[in-house]
RNA sequence: GGCCCCAUCGUCUAGCGGUCUAGGACACCGCCCUCUCAAGGCGGCAACACGGGUUCAAGUCCCGUUGGGGCUGCCA
C-alpha cells in the first residue's frame, strides 16, 4: 500500500530503460507496463531507452526481442528508438535522443569530469576485482603517487561526500533513509573510460528531463548513490516508486529455474498478450476493487501507482492461465482463427485458405474456445480433425466400453451415416433414431464412437464433433477399426 | 556480516483504528448441467507470522523477534 502517493502535477515524463543483455523479462515487462499506464493515465510520456553500457553484454538480438516484447504486450513508446532499426539512430522519435544510451558517452564523460573537477571523484588504480581479503581503496588519499598509472588503468570513483542521511522520497516505500556511512565510494568511470549504470543513470534521467522513476524495487539500496550525483551535479531529483520484485514458487526473484520467464516463452506458448497484460498488471496492483478483467484502454484509465503493493508477488501460472482461458473464450471467432493459424501451421498452410476451408476451421475453433487454455494446444487437442488417429489403447477402449455390443452399433451406424446427409442436425437424427430403435442410452454410443473417430476421450460434442471430422473420414476411420479390431473377450 | 525493503487464505489481493463472526479472484473439494471433456451456475475448505506496547477499541499505529527478499560489482 503506498501511503504517501501524491498526484503528478504536471504530464510526467517516465522511461523504461532496460539493458539489451537477454530476453524480456517478465518483471521488466511489468516494469514497462507500470511506467507506461502511469504516463497514460497522467497523459504523459512514456521513453524507452536502451542501456547498453556494457558493451560485452549488450546484444542487438536482445534489443530487438525486447523491442518486439513490448510491441507484442501493446506498449508503445512516445521517445526512443525507431520499431524496425532500434540503432538506426536516424529512426528515433522524441527530441531527447539518442536513447542509446552507448551513443550518449560524451555527455557522461563531461559530467564525470565535471564531477572531478568539482571535487566529488577522484583517480582509483585499484585492481578491477577485489580479491578477498585485498585491502581497502585508499586512492582518495594519494592522488599524487597515481601520476604514473598508466590512464588506461585507473578508474574514476565517486566520493561519499560527509553530511546528513540521505533520504529517498518513494511513492510506494515512503521516507527511506540511508546514512552516508553505510555508503561506499563507487565506480562511476571504468578503467578504459566505459561509464558504469549508476551514475549515467543520472546523467540521462537529468537530460532527458524525467520526472517519475519507477523501477523495481532491486534498485532501492543504490538510489542514495544516485541521489548524491544528482546533488552534486546540481541536477533536479527526480521523483522515485519502487515497484516490489515477481517471485518465483520459492520466494526467489524469478529466474530461469522457475520455468518461463521470458515474454517471448509466453508468445510462443499461446498466450494472448491481452491476458498477459492484465494477469502482469494485477501482479502488486489493485483499483481497489473486486475487478479482474482490465483491457489496455481500461488498465490506462485505471492505473496509478496509488494502490500498488509494497510487498513481493509470486508468479502463479495457473492464474495467468485462467486469464488466457478468459480472453480466449471472449474474443471473436474469426479473430481466435487468425491468432490459432500459427499453431494449425502443421496441418494446415495459413498462405492459402479458401473460404470453405477457413469456415470449417473457424467452425472447430469455436467448438474450443471453452477447452483451450492456451492456443500452443492446438495442434494436440485438434490433430484428429487433420489426421487419423494413429491406433487405440487398451484402457480408452475399456473406459469407452467399446465391447461387443459396441462393435454392433457401430457397424450399424457406418452404414447409416453413409446413407445420411452430413449436418449436425442429421448425425444427431440418425444417432438419436438408433438408440430408441435398439433401446440403448446415448451414452453407449457416443463414447466407442468419440474414441474410435477422434482417438480421444474427450472431445466437444459428438454431433458437432463428427461433423467437423467430416463424413468421408468418419466411415474410413470407422472402417478402420472394424477391420483391424475385434472385441474383448 | 553491514545496510535497506517486506510480512492477511496454498497464490494474487481488499482492508488506510470501530462497519472484520476479515471480502473478492486463482487453485482445490462437492453439487447442478451433461454424450465425454470443458465452459457455466451454486456451495465449501482456507489467512491477519510471533511478542510487547499505544488506545475505550488494532489486521489496521509504534517497538522488538522471527522469517523472506534486495543491495553491498570496473552488471544493469
Amino acid at each position: 500500500m503506498a501511503f504517501n502517493y501524491t498526484e503528478p502535477t504536471s504530464p510526467p515524463r517516465v522511461r523504461f530503460a532496460p539493458s539489451p543483455t537477454g530476453d524480456l523479462h517478465i518483471g521488466s515487462a511489468r516494469t514497462a507496463l507500470f511506467n507506461y499506464l502511469f504516463a497514460r493515465h497522467y497523459g504523459g510520456s512514456f521513453i524507452l531507452r536502451i542501456e547498453d553500457t556494457d558493451k560485452v553484454r549488450s546484444t542487438e538480438k536482445s534489443l530487438r526481442n525486447l523491442v518486439d516484447g513490448l510491441k507484442w504486450l501493446g506498449i508503445n513508446w512516445d521517445e526512443g528508438p525507431g520499431e524496425a532499426n532500434p540503432t538506426d539512430l536516424t529512426s528515433e522519435t522524441g527530441d531527447h535522443g539518442p536513447y542509446l544510451q552507448s551513443i550518449r558517452r560524451d555527455s557522461h564523460l563531461a559530467a564525470a569530469d565535471k564531477l572531478k573537477s568539482l571535487g566529488f571523484a577522484y583517480e582509483c588504480a585499484c585492481p578491477p576485482v577485489e580479491t578477498a581479503g585485498a585491502s581497502k581503496c585508499q586512492c582518495a588519499l594519494k592522488q599524487d603517487e597515481l601520476g604514473n598509472v598508466p590512464e588506461e588503468l585507473k578508474s574514476l570513483k565517486f566520493k561519499i561526500p560527509p553530511g546528513p542521511p540521505v533520504m529517498v522520497h518513494d511513492l510506494i516505500r515512503g521516507e527511506v533513509m540511508f546514512r552516508r556511512d553505510d555508503l561506499q565510494d563507487f565506480v562511476i568511470v571504468r578503467a578504459g573510460g566505459l561509464p558504469t549504470y549508476n551514475f549515467v543513470v543520472v546523467v540521462d534521467d537529468a537530460s532527458m528531463e524525467i520526472s517519475h522513476v519507477i523501477r523495481g524495487e532491486d534498485h532501492l539500496s543504490n538510489t542514495p548513490k544516485q541521489i548524491l550525483i544528482f546533488e552534486a551535479l546540481s541536477l533536479t531529483i527526480p521523483i522515485f516508486a519502487h515497484i516490489p520484485l515477481i517471485h518465483g514458487s520459492d520466494g526467489t526473484r524469478m529466474s530461469k529455474r522457475h520455468g518461463a520467464v521470458t515474454v517471448e516463452a509466453y508468445m510462443n506458448e499461446g498466450f494472448l498478450p491481452e491476458a498477459f497484460v492484465n494477469y502482469l498488471s494485477k501482479l502488486g496492483w489493485t483499483d481497489g476493487t473486486d475487478r479482474e478483467i482490465y483491457t489496455l484502454k481500461e488498465l490506462e484509465e485505471a492505473f496509478t501507482l496509488s494502490h500498488v503493493s509494497s510487498s513481493p508477488a509470486t508468479f502463479d501460472r495457473d492464474k495467468i492461465l485462467w486469464f488466457n482461458g478468459k480472453y480466449v473464450r471472449e474474443i471473436s471467432d474469426d479473430d481466435l482463427l487468425d491468432r490459432s493459424l500459427p499453431f494449425l501451421a502443421e496441418f494446415v498452410d495459413p498462405v492459402d485458405l479458401n473460404e470453405s476451408t477457413r469456415a470449417w476451421l473457424t467452425g472447430i475453433i469455436r467448438m474450443y474456445k471453452e477447452r483451450l487454455e492456451v492456443l500452443g494446444e492446438i495442434p494436440s487437442k485438434l490433430g484428429y480433425f487433420f489426421n487419423d488417429p494413429k491406433g487405440y489403447d487398451e484402457s480408452a477402449l475399456r473406459k469407452a466400453k467399446v465391447d461387443g455390443d459396441a462393435f454392433n452399433y457401430l457397424v450399424e451406424l457406418k452404414k447409416l451415416f453413409l446413407e445420411s446427409e452430413w449436418t449436425t442436425g442429421d448425425i444427431e437424427t440418425v444417432i438419436r433414431d438408433y438408440i430408441v430403435k435398439r433401446e440403448i442410452k446415448l451414452k453407449a454410443v457416443v463414447q466407442p464412437l468419440r474414441l474410435v473417430i477422434t482417438g480421444t476421450l474427450a472431445t466437444p460434442g459428438i454431433f458437432d464433433t463428427l461433423f467437423y471430422v467430416g463424413k468421408e473420414p468418419t466411415v474410413r476411420r470407422l472402417e478402420y477399426f472394424l477391420a483391424n479390431y475385434r472385441p474383448p473377450g
